[in-house]
DNA sequence: GCGCCGAATTATCAAATGTTAGCGCGCTCT
DNA sequence: AGAGCGCGCTAACATTTGATAATTCGGCGC
């Protein structure tokens, strides 16, 4: 069941047995949650972190005018606020964008890891590494991309994200948001997330439909975005 | 010298005499750079992680088309690269924006602080944790903030992070960027990057000149901003 | 099969933002 | 003192993006 965990600390960097049954004992009390409910509330104060299972879920804050902008999109094997273990109070909240299945990491248990077991606290503190290194990117593209190249970005990095947890298949992988939620993604209004995607469909790099993108020319469409997949430290080497 | 490291650190948690001298040892090796000299290079695997002890800094990534954009500013006290130390890989630059004076922490060191101080490791955790919220902070900002209003947030940030290390003077502090430099910040045309400035300072909450920023309206500046210092996790408590 | 409803798409116009160019100020170098 | 230069600032115009509204499309229940 925690295959997906598994696949996405162990590209990092070997996992021993005892490590994976450290997180099998950490890892306890599934639950699931509808399409567009909270799986986190902004303003808590969790006592437990969230694995996602299946499921696509996002971060998201609401400013006062009703705008909702995403900070990030959260795949299966993705911790959603293993942060909250050492930040305490969640200035954000964590939305399901369909039927999510999780399982929770209690912070106590969460802490005697970091107590005992110091390679496998290096290898969740990378997790949030690599979750910050992800901010830097949509960063990046929010300010000095195109908004087709930043599309084409979000698409190659879901695509090598959802790739490790084998949640792809052959060129297409699953992607269930709307246009408008997606548009939460980059910051744009409904009526110009229509106008870049229609862009990048008439560029014949990708396909998408009934929820489901496909990438037809995959060399194009990193060059579109220029998409350097480094800051996903996709490497397996000693942490 | 350290002050700033552990006025940082330690507004989030008490740091033990052994811990303070623990980081007294972890950080070796002042080091100088200019203006507009890299601290560190993309695409380089450091052995060491920057501390700053005084100056700003910046990390950043150019595009294709010469474009520039900062992900992040770093002030006295801030790691610029403490994720270095497991990412490995640098996947983008760190710039000095005015002559900087910085430390470094040796990896191997900072290592076995992970093998021997766990509450200590959980900090530097925190640390980065926190470069991650900051992070997200300014993905909702470039999202979905009017360009004012993402001005002020910075400001906000700015001097409530400047003030926790004591670089702020009353309500005044040291802000040595150009405007095409801030522009790259907000990701903007250096010509409408002026146009907001503008707007900010017509509206009567701030003033700058010769490099320094002054707040006038403090209340004024984040109601325009929706200023909410929470995600920078300014209460100490057990972590 | 029919009608309803949410989502996608298109059209039109308004506002925000970018581009290019130029001016002026204050600084430094000689 | 004069020239050169970086930087702030403004103007004029082009392009991108947003707002509003209408139309189409597709799934789903009756």
């Amino acid at each position: 069941m925690l295959e997906s965990l598994f696949l996405n600390l162990g590209q990092h960097d070997s996992l021993s047995d005892e490590e994976q049954s450290l997180l099998g004992d950490l890892m306890a009390g599934e639950r699931s949650f509808a399409a567009g409910q909270d799986i986190v509330a902004s303003g808590s104060r969790p006592v437990y972190s969230t694995l996602i299972l299946d499921g696509l879920a996002a971060r998201y804050k609401v400013l006062a005018d009703g705008g909702r902008q995403f900070s990030s999109l959260q795949v299966p094997g993705d911790f959603v606020d293993l942060y909250a273990f050492l930040l305490k109070t969640m200035d954000h909240g964590v939305i399901a964008l369909s039927p999510c299945r999780v399982i929770l990491a209690d912070h106590s248990k969460l802490r005697s890891i970091t107590e005992r077991a110091p390679h496998l606290t290096r290898l969740l503190w990378l997790d949030t590494l690599i979750d910050g290194a992800i901010h830097r990117e949509w960063i990046v593209a929010m300010g000095r991309r195109s908004k087709v190249s930043h599309l084409a970005h979000l698409f190659c990095e879901l695509f090598v994200r959802l790739q490790v947890v084998k949640r792809t298949n052959g060129m297409s992988f699953h992607l269930p948001v709307s246009q408008a939620e997606l548009a939460d993604v980059l910051g744009l209004s409904v009526v110009h997330m229509n106008r870049v995607i229609s862009a990048l469909r008439n560029s014949g790099v990708i396909a998408w439909a009934n929820h489901t993108v496909t990438i037809l020319d995959w060399r194009k469409l990193q060059q579109i975005a220029e998409f350097d997949p480094t800051y996903l430290s996709m490497t397996r080497e000693p942490r």
